[in-house]
DNA sequence: CCTCACTGAAAGGTGTTACCAATGGTGGGG
DNA sequence: CCCCACCATTGGTAACACCTTTCAGTGAGG
């Protein structure tokens, strides 16, 4: 084969244009590639041993995510970050995965502060049964996960707390968050953001929404989700604050 | 500038596929194309009369916005409303177009009433000293056309004012909601689900909002668009409730 | 001599066709 | 009942014609 195909070592399932894709996509966001740069369907052909077709249907994607926009004769020009899709998911992963994770994980914080005592209020209303009774289950899980300092499983049900929240809200716009909050607080545990052992305050609030939900108090149950996102924010002020 | 060669229409915005993928997108999100459908290359290219090439990135697309998936020798599934992408703005064009109006404008409006509040506060904190004055300027104007009861150009100022806010609150995630809000207000109003003339109640609570941020009192800003927004989904009540 | 408008060629995305490779469902044969 | 070959269907490559946009060169007019 004359051609070097470059594997980003997935290899089963991942297409060739999403190897390309996951790789330009990263050095658009994390500035490598800077706006106003250009690109040429050549340079991408050359660069990834792709064909034309593959070059043009990774830049079609990276287009429907605003990273670069394309205009006849003058090529492929990178987009500014205020023109880029940022609740695309792959975007926000890229994202994480760069230097400007610490910012996007605040207005990420910033966007749950927003939204999930919304979603619980509305989860209180809506949840269905079964939903109610796995809420207060996990509370429970988590106490004990927590007390023990067991880091990452105890992770993985606040992921299933805070998505079944989403979830339950019956708003699909809360519920399209659900992989944004999950990215948020594993990037959280990922960061080092976490104290060795969650501070029990957290460990009351999430029972106190979990119970509050199930009960169908829906006023609890936003201000106990607000206090909850309070003490995450709090526990976030630690970072830089990179004011511009 | 300088130029002042008009383009045929849009310009770039008409390109092949952007029809086909216009047309699909439709008919998947208003449920003409239902979940679990298949669709092939060779019907695309038959019924659209486009080539393979056009046909394959029109599918790419809708696979990014989580309308299909496309496996091989399987086909190409539509995908259920619960994949989808809801918050690219396409998306969104196409529900607000279909049959699912409603349950889209209420949806958005929850998110509304979840996100804006704190990018008002945020903005009252952020926002550039120009950007204050245009806030200001612009609840002037809106009070005078909406007591004259002029809606069409009350619109483009609520739509100003409210993407002036969320662009000033800082927050990208928050800036990333503009076309959201924009589209959610132009579709109030075409819906008419506007009174003819703008309630008074209105009119102040957006003048407080602007001179709340607009001093720089965050606290108020936030509560008085809490209670702006109240009132727009109080207005938007007499909508039929749709509980499955 | 300088400025501006026209023109034509080059550049590069857009769309088409043909062809081969990979894959997994289907159905026939053992 | 199980296994395997077939083949439909998507994935990828290559070569080509086309069309729009840009830019440089040129010539006329002030």
């Amino acid at each position: 084969m004359g051609k070097e195909r470059v594997d980003t070592g997935a290899g089963n399932g991942a297409s060739l244009h999403h190897s390309v894709l996951d790789a330009l996509g990263l050095e658009i966001t994390a500035g490598t590639l800077a706006p106003g740069d250009g690109l040429t369907l050549d340079g991408i052909q050359e660069r990834f041993g792709v064909s034309r077709t593959v070059a043009r249907e990774t830049m079609r994607l990276l287009e429907s995510m605003g990273l670069v926009v394309s205009r006849r004769r003058v090529g492929i020009t990178v987009q500014p970050p205020d023109s880029w899709h940022v609740y695309d998911p792959r975007v926000i992963w890229w994202r994480l995965a760069g230097p400007g994770r610490d910012t996007q994980l605040r207005s990420l914080t910033e966007l749950r502060i927003a939204v999930e005592p919304l979603a619980a209020a509305a989860a209180a209303r809506e949840a269905t049964t079964h939903q109610r009774e796995r809420l207060l289950q996990l509370a429970v899980e988590m106490r004990a996960l927590g007390e023990s300092g067991r880091l990452d499983p105890f992770m993985d049900l606040d992921i299933e707390m805070h998505s079944l929240l989403l979830r339950a809200s019956g708003n699909e716009m809360f519920v399209a968050l659900t992989d944004v909050v999950s990215a948020v607080l594993r990037g959280r545990t990922q960061l080092g953001l976490m104290p060795h052992r969650p501070v029990p305050e957290a460990l009351d609030l999430h029972d106190e929404v979990a119970r509050a939900v199930a009960a169908g108090e829906h006023e609890a149950a936003e201000t106990a989700m607000r206090r909850l996102l309070a003490e995450v924010r709090d526990a976030m002020a630690p970072i830089r604050p990179r004011k511009p």
